[in-house]
RNA sequence: GCCCGGAUGGUGGAAUGGUAUACACGGAGGACUUAAAAUCCUCUGGCCGCAAGGCCUUGCCGGUUCGAGUCCGGCUCCGGGUACCA
């Protein structure tokens, strides 16, 4: 329990400041902006946990330092409203998606508020309100418009627990990211976003930002762009071709089979007639039970496939090599391989069916054979029976190889990509209902601007049965034709929530725009966000698509900017007490209710800033709280003796101090270290509280305003209690002065050979000649040098002196 | 496999190439107290030594340097991401 009563001083101050409007966004065009934003949360029903309040700390420490430094800031929050756990949520329990919501936004902002998170209130959005969703639908119709939002029949990944499908970016390791059960695919007609038109310019733009290179790494990754040739393989006996995407063309002479994606749409051709057309059925029918987990299984044995009864013609070598039909092979790039020694799964597939290989790089350049070998050979080498190219490096003839094959018109040079279109669209209720009709004269049609928004109707039965809940609502689809006037039907999915999250930071820079989804102006004067917190989770899901719409914005001349976030900061995972993930079933869930009721708010977002460096993963000690609760027991005693035995003046070295510490606090959370600058807070109050210090109100002052962002309530109470009549907060950043930062007397260390052998203590000024014989004056330094002769001594300023030995 | 990180006391963690272990937790001893809690003070990397002092120590092996936790080369282990991407 603390030394003073943190629950009063908290409900006191948070009502004055909002009294005050404290918080209200100052947006005085001559000052300059900062926009910091928070990742807005899903409202769960579990309410805020501790990881959330690491990174809204650290925010809020960063908007509160700005704004004392005169900015002007955005530090807006809001809810990322939409989305299964309201709608499963309500199947089990009966309470209707919005209902529960409402419910958990109350709670979240009870929390938010109660930690003394400094959001400018009156700019909350909410993606689940038609408010906002009707520009989330304007913005598809938009890209629909521009022809990067379409229709089509493909294979697609469905979760058959949510009962929906899922977005490539939503599939984790075949699993759904949401439920944790295991995806399959299923041929259906769905909504895409043509996110791969812009693959070049979202991998390109990483560049410019100021990211963290792991988050950059997974998106490089995720785009997957890759450069290599199609090469075309005649097939014997008609005129067609089959055309493989390689990256390896350097082992063109060592093909010895190809091979085709059971779902690639030659393959009923090829086989048709043949004596193998039942065995090929056969197999590719049981590659398409398989589950996406067994299909990718990487083991040799589960390698499954049929020879097609085709053969085609290597077109360099002229040899004729069959084609085989296999599980292992994606409808990625063309859909068809070309195999050879030289590929792991090719080896371990032709050892399987008793496939030829053969090899064409060596170690050495010595003829090696195939057909002994145990595994493939991927190392690079020195080629041979490739003909012309015998002896060369293939890593070095690769490009050359590239332009050889391209030349004798056998290949196509082709680029790569592995990221797919978005799959935008949902077959659930708790979204944005998607805004198309289908009428059976005019077709498919955009819902006119003017009808927007396309309200969710409440009078649902919203349990999943694989068709969207939206489907079996008369209401909902009881509308005509906008171009004939006929009967039409709505498009009855909804939109994935990526999508609402995709703008929403553009929509905080003029919340209550009703004329459009936001103000060009105002989005000129804020965005781009200055800096983004929040989990790298995301990184390859909303930090990707929100690229991606910013770009289509940039494009059409309705944003400046062609990057949303400037700069990223990912706070680490918080564990619980026994370093594991926090999660209900290990019962090591810590809530920021309860902590902040034992030792108080500013004790919480004091503890989690101290934990350690902001984005690595760190346990959580409930000990640590005790340490920084004592620490703020001891300003609080401190601060107060300065008001009840005042002494004429401060101390010259905690003057010093102060300095240093005014330097160490501003840097520190300028670099997001906010633990360093914690304990130099931490030093400075250590000193100042022992018997011989004194320190002055204009100390006291000064110290509070440091300690003001990371402990806001405490820090103003004891503000006020100095005498001071308007908040802390609006008060200047302090400012130190290098000069009264240096010490006048240094501590220097002597080493002999680099080993410490003594110190010595000098004026700061003190001459290089005579620190020279300070330190070869020393007993310990002579006893350390011994027989031996000086060969030089060198001199840092300030720090030592090494005696360097023969 | 590939791509990112990381490895420092009993614990969380500090260290622009310059006193390794700041700050905090925990522990030991002491003060105050009838007692406990709270608070305050002292000590707290390892080994040898009565002491003075000495030696060792940042996952492992080398290198660069007057000087390396930090830079370079080669490993080991751990965490995260990702993958039959041809």
């Amino acid at each position: 329990m603390s030394k003073y009563d943190f629950k009063k001083i908290e409900n006191h101050w948070r009502e004055e400041w909002d009294r005050q409007g404290l918080h209200a966004t100052n947006d005085d065009p001559t000052r300059k902006k900062f926009f910091i934003l928070d990742m807005f949360p899903y409202p769960s029903g579990n309410g805020l946990h501790v990881g959330h309040v690491e990174g809204y700390t650290a925010t809020d420490i960063m908007a509160r330092k700005r704004r004392m430094e005169g900015w002007s800031v955005l530090h807006p929050m809001g809810w990322d409203a939409f989305g299964l756990p309201a709608e499963n949520y309500a199947i089990k329990t009966g309470t209707p998606p919005r209902q529960s919501t409402e419910g958990n936004i109350a709670n979240f902002t009870r929390q938010l508020r109660t930690l003394g998170f400094s959001y400018d209130w009156s700019r909350e959005i909410n993606t689940s309100e038609p408010a906002y969703y009707r520009w989330t639908q304007w913005l598809f119709l938009f890209l629909y418009k521009k022809g990067l939002a379409y229709k089509k029949k493909s294979p697609v990944n469905w979760c058959g627990s949510c009962q929906t499908v899922l977005a490539n970016e939503q599939v984790v390791q075949g699993e759904c990211e949401r439920c944790g059960s295991e995806v399959e695919q299923k041929n259906l007609t769905q909504w895409f976003l043509r996110v791969t038109e812009y693959a070049d310019r979202l991998l390109d733009g990483l560049d410019g930002l100021d990211w963290p290179e792991r988050i950059k790494a997974m998106q490089v990754n995720w785009i997957g762009r890759s450069e290599g040739i199609n090469i075309h393989f005649a097939l014997e006996g008609t005129n067609k071709t089959l055309s493989t995407y390689t990256t390896r063309c350097d082992t063109i002479h060592s093909v010895t089979f190809l091979v085709i994606a059971p779902e690639h749409p030659l393959v009923e051709e090829l086989i048709e007639g043949t004596e193998q057309e039942n065995e090929v059925r056969r197999v590719v029918a049981q590659i398409k039970k398989q589950t996406e987990i067994e299909r990718t299984s990487d083991t040799g044995k589960d390698k499954i496939g049929a020879f097609t009864g085709r053969y085609a013609i290597n077109p360099v070598s002229g040899e004729r090599i069959p084609v085989w039909v296999a599980n292992f092979v994606l409808m990625y790039g063309t859909g068809v391989v070309m195999a050879d020694a030289h590929d792991r799964r090719d080896f371990e597939f032709a050892r399987k069916y008793d496939l030829p290989l053969k090899f064409v790089i060596s170690e050495d350049g010595q003829p090696t054979d195939a057909t002994k070998a145990k595994e493939a050979f991927t190392d690079d080498g020195i080629l041979f029976g490739s003909g012309q190219w015998d002896g060369r490096n293939n890593r070095e003839a690769l490009p050359e190889m590239t332009a050889w094959i391209e030349e004798y018109g056998w290949g196509t040079r082709t680029v790569n990509y592995h990221l797919r279109d978005w799959l935008v669209s949902r077959q659930r209720y708790w979204g944005a209902p998607i805004p198309i009709l289908y009428c059976d004269k005019c077709g498919e049609l955009p819902v006119p601007e003017d009808q927007l928004p396309v309200l969710l109707p409440e009078d649902v039965d919203f349990r999943p049965t694989g068709e969207s809940p939206l489907a079996r609502s008369v209401s909902f689809h009881d509308v005509k034709c906008p171009e004939c006037g006929g009967p039409a039907r709505r498009e009855s999915d909804t939109m994935d929530t990526f999508v609402d999250s995709s703008w929403y930071f553009l929509r905080f820079c003029s919340p209550h725009e009703g004329e459009h989804p936001f103000s060009v102006h105002d989005v000129a004067h804020w965005a781009p966000v200055d800096l983004y917190v929040g989990g790298a989770e995301h990184a390859v899901l909303h930090l990707l698509y929100a690229r991606f719409f910013t770009k289509v914005l940039y494009d059409h001349g309705l944003v400046s900017f062609d990057e949303p976030f400037l700069k990223l900061m990912n706070p680490g995972t918080v564990l619980g007490e026994n370093s594991e993930k926090m999660s209900k079933s290990r019962g090591n869930v810590v809530n920021p209710d309860d902590v902040a009721a034992e030792y108080g708010v500013d004790a919480l977002r004091l503890y989690e800033m101290f934990m350690g460096e902001f984005s690595d993963v760190k346990p959580w000690d409930t000990k640590g709280i005790k340490g920084v609760s004592r620490f703020l027991d001891k300003v609080w005693l401190t601060v107060h003796d300065v008001l009840h035995e005042p002494r004429p003046a401060a101390d010259e070295s905690l003057e010093r101090l102060l300095h240093k510490t005014i330097r160490k606090v501003s840097e520190d959370i300028e670099a997001f270290k906010f633990n360093t600058a914690i304990s130099a807070l931490m030093i400075f109050i250590n000193e100042w509280s022992s018997v011989n210090k004194t320190g002055d109100r204009e100390t006291a002052g000064t110290f509070l305003k440091l300690l003001a962002p990371f402990a806001p309530f405490l820090a103003e109470e004891l503000w006020r209690s100095l005498g001071n009549e308007q908040s802390i907060f609006l008060e200047s950043w302090p400012k130190w002065d290098e000069d009264r930062c240096r010490d006048e007397v240094v501590t220097l260390i002597v080493q002999v050979d680099g080993k410490m052998r003594d110190r010595l203590i000098a004026a700061a000024d003190t001459d290089n000649e005579r620190l020279k014989a300070m330190a070869l004056s020393s007993d310990a330094v002579r006893r350390a040098i011994g027989e031996r002769s000086v060969v030089k001594i060198i001199i840092v300023a300030g720090r030592l002196v090494n005696v360097v030995t023969e």
